[in-house]
DNA sequence: CTGAAAGCGCTTACAG
DNA sequence: CTGAAAGCGCTTACAG
């Protein structure tokens, strides 16, 4: 049998409800007798029981994290990352991690709804959302807390999410190429990752000029470079099955073309060339995530966060002279 | 306010504990109250509160899932896809599925225990034991049910397990390129990954011989091919970047040799040549580890489980004729 | 087949 | 600073 508050109060000789506020911090009570239960916990090794924790407090001290439905994007090894990361901050501040995962957004909607209902989360992170999005709907609809991670898509009400600048991201892109003497680029986009690839993309083209950039489908095999003399693709994966297809053309990069790409992933330095890709900064991502949820359950706040990134330069971009 | 029990028992004008049977069942409730509760219950929409019901009923209907220690393996997609499988076959089973995740077996040990002295969890299942593990250490040493993934490790006590059968992968790997006609080869281990490398490694010998196998660590990158026709990488990401390495070298896979691997990975048709890979059935693999739990939650049941496997034949490894 | 009661292990006003 | 009591929302013998 599980040592229990009672067997505590009874060995330390006071009343349960003292123990329940000495364990608590925040209430006043006799160093000597916090003294004397601390031991008796020790002793007895007690652990409070989570249940009835809480039922008694009405607090679950759990998170949900939602992740995308898994045929487009689910096992990226970002999304494997950010989990990690997660974890790490809500167990450090003494909460645990419930997941949903689910083939479709309808399935994963039910998910959520039974976690909520059942009082098993006290508010979920969604680690990304659609422009059309039923779980990110039926949040906001029922006031449960939430944030979500990337672009919150389409919103009724103003809601919480911790994102990249996708804009500036794509801007900076711009910018760099440009100062190694790039002119004329190509930019793939991935339809499936919807509004974060719009964006990187507006803030791109808002500095190189439409004028000067092909944007090209990353499925479209048809693609057939011209005078272009670097490539921006969304994700280091993608950039190197271009790559891969290049070369069975003949064209190398970065001797051809050069490649800047992003997320600097695990793979990024593993293949040649090397990847010049910029770095997205996960661990804040995911601490940033964990503190807004819980702002948000205590006290209803609503915030939009801005993660910075930077640049990792490495093999694939090659400077143009001349 | 969320709809209690209570409001449900008034509703269909019976006594609570009538309501709690009839919503479980296995009681013999007559059919007309039964109607009138289901029917109560979807009106009002109740939903049980699941403190509560874990607090009278002693049972958390939940489970942990236990990722190695990132540092060595933790992204690699498997585990997201094992989870993803966990999840939908736990979800089924109306239970939901919790994560512990950590840089060290110590900080795992430490979740684990708490998500255990804490009744959040019936039980675990570990995706990967070390032969050395605290976390497999700490679960048997408490009688916790869990059962673990892969290859169990050093254990004192006979213990739950879910495994492909990695002697017989490496022996089928060996008569599959030996039927292709191949008759020196390199097999490439990996230590970090332990016992089931080493298994592996084991059922290939078996068959080859000794004498037509060079055995050479991944990470050994002073390795040269002589007279090798044919290599087995344990994983389709290492053998992207074998792959790679040896395109430096000019030698061509499958021209100037063969490569088959494990996993059957989401890139080993992204990239070229398409590897010929074996397929490790991660469907299946995650649906018996978590019935496997189940039966052992209810019954102190235990099993061990070897799961088949099927290779996937596509172009990195080719026939020697003659 | 159904009801009344006790109990699961905590928290939290309320009093003092 | 501390105790006694009520209550959180269920389940499950016990009785009938």
């Amino acid at each position: 049998m599980p040592v229990t508050i009672d067997d505590v109060a009874k060995y330390a000789g006071v009343n349960k409800s003292t123990v329940s506020r000495a364990l608590h911090g925040s209430y006043s009570i006799s160093e000597s007798t916090r003294k004397r239960i601390e031991q008796a916990v020790d002793e007895l090794g007690y652990v409070g029981n989570l249940a009835a924790k809480m039922l008694a407090s009405r607090r679950v001290n759990s998170i949900g994290v939602v992740f995308p439905p898994i045929a487009d994007k689910a096992n990226q090894p970002f999304f494997m990352k950010i989990l990690t990361v997660i974890n790490a901050k809500a167990t450090a501040n003494n909460v645990t991690v419930a997941i949903a995962t689910g083939h479709s957004s309808r399935e994963l909607k039910s998910q959520v709804r039974l976690m909520h209902l059942e009082r098993r989360v006290d508010g979920f992170i969604l680690l990304s959302a659609d422009e059309e999005d039923l779980v990110r709907d039926y949040l906001q609809e029922e006031k449960v807390p939430f944030v979500v991670l990337g672009t919150p898509g389409k919103q009724s009400q103003p809601l919480n999410s911790v994102d990249n600048d996708n804009y500036q991201l794509g801007a900076d892109a711009a910018n760099y190429l440009i100062r190694r003497g790039h002119k004329k680029m190509v930019f793939f986009v991935d339809e499936i990752r919807g509004e974060f690839s719009r964006e990187r993309l507006r803030g791109f083209l808002d500095v190189v000029g439409e004028d000067n950039c092909q944007v090209v489908n990353i499925f479209d095999t048809t693609f057939v470079k011209t005078d272009e003399t670097a490539m921006v693709v969304l994700d280091d994966w993608l950039a190197i099955s271009i790559i891969e297809r290049l070369r069975q053309q003949s064209i190398h990069v970065p001797q051809d073309i050069s490649v800047l790409s992003f997320n600097n992933s695990y793979l990024s330095k593993l293949i040649e060339p090397k990847l010049t890709t910029y770095s997205i900064n996960i661990e804040q991502l995911g601490e940033e995530v964990v503190r807004v949820l819980q702002e948000s359950i205590e006290n209803e706040k609503i915030e939009r966060v801005i993660v910075p990134f930077h640049l990792i330069e490495r093999d694939s971009v090659r400077t143009i002279t001349g």
